[in-house]
DNA sequence: TCGATGTCATTGCTGTTGCAACGACATTAA
DNA sequence: TTAATGTCGTTGCAACAGCAATGACATCGA
């Protein structure tokens, strides 16, 4: 028997994961001309204060160099303000301007109204989908 | 309220797809020192016969240009063979060679045993997840 | 037949990604 | 203190993705 791709769950997830992140995207990218790094840094500032490039690396999935490329160029869009940590010199402090909360405002709506829209398609599937990502999410690496 | 990436679904599933992907990704990558586009292709040719770069491109979510560079790799490693179309001097003629086959023998059994693993974990959510992405696959765009 | 339009595969180009190295700094042990 | 080791953010670099342009060919209409 030959293999069939179409059905292969690997390959379906992420289809499906480029193609709702894309739909999403060109949302924020209309909004704000924000990349997918800019936007997860943005919008892990929203949460979490005054937090280190280490941290957010940690948090958001997305590899250090890309969350530091991100910040500056958040920072350069008046989004972000990076400051130094004040014990540890090597850190950096980076948290939203007033600016950056007010687009967050704006774009926190727009998300979470595409996640509405989202769940009314998936219909009854939409809980199981989300316990089936967060075991996904669970095991070890 | 802030706004919670964490419980943000199309970033969820965009974690949840990466992450498998590059587990299953090693797999292949190990075996035969292939990539994403090379294994995509591999795996339709072995279910479609001979066909064009335009129809896998169509079929499995990849740009022409990568489908005609995985091609030409795979031409190569003599896994694929290239040859013209008889009538349509444009269209080339994708298929497995023995070599071709062979491989994707293995694989789809690498395949099978993984998503079977990834089922597993998954438990009673894996039939709903697999409702879920056909959902989110049918809608226009 | 001949031109206009359309399609196919390939190639170039540009921005993005992820890894590896680097320099600055911190921490620990002697 | 000083040396050794470890961590942080940044930068360099190479691979890759996606887009547009190209050239070869086909098709359609006059």
């Amino acid at each position: 028997m030959s293999f069939d791709l179409e059905s292969f769950l690997p390959y379906r997830l992420n289809v499906a994961a480029t193609r709702i992140s894309r739909r999403f995207a060109a949302l924020y990218e209309a909004e704000a001309g924000l990349t997918v790094p800019e936007w997860r840094v943005l919008a892990h500032l929203d949460r979490s204060g005054a937090v280190s490039v280490r941290d957010i690396h940690a948090r958001v999935h997305l590899d250090k160099s890309m969350v530091s490329r991100a910040a500056s160029r958040l920072e350069q869009a008046g989004l972000v303000q990076k400051s130094g940590h004040d014990r540890d010199r090597r850190l950096v402090a980076l948290e939203l301007t007033g600016q950056g909360r007010a687009l967050m405002h704006r774009l926190s709506q727009i998300a979470t109204g595409f996640q509405a829209d989202l769940i009314a398609e998936l219909g009854p599937e939409a809980g199981a989908l989300d316990r089936a990502l967060t075991r996904l999410s669970g095991g070890k690496d």
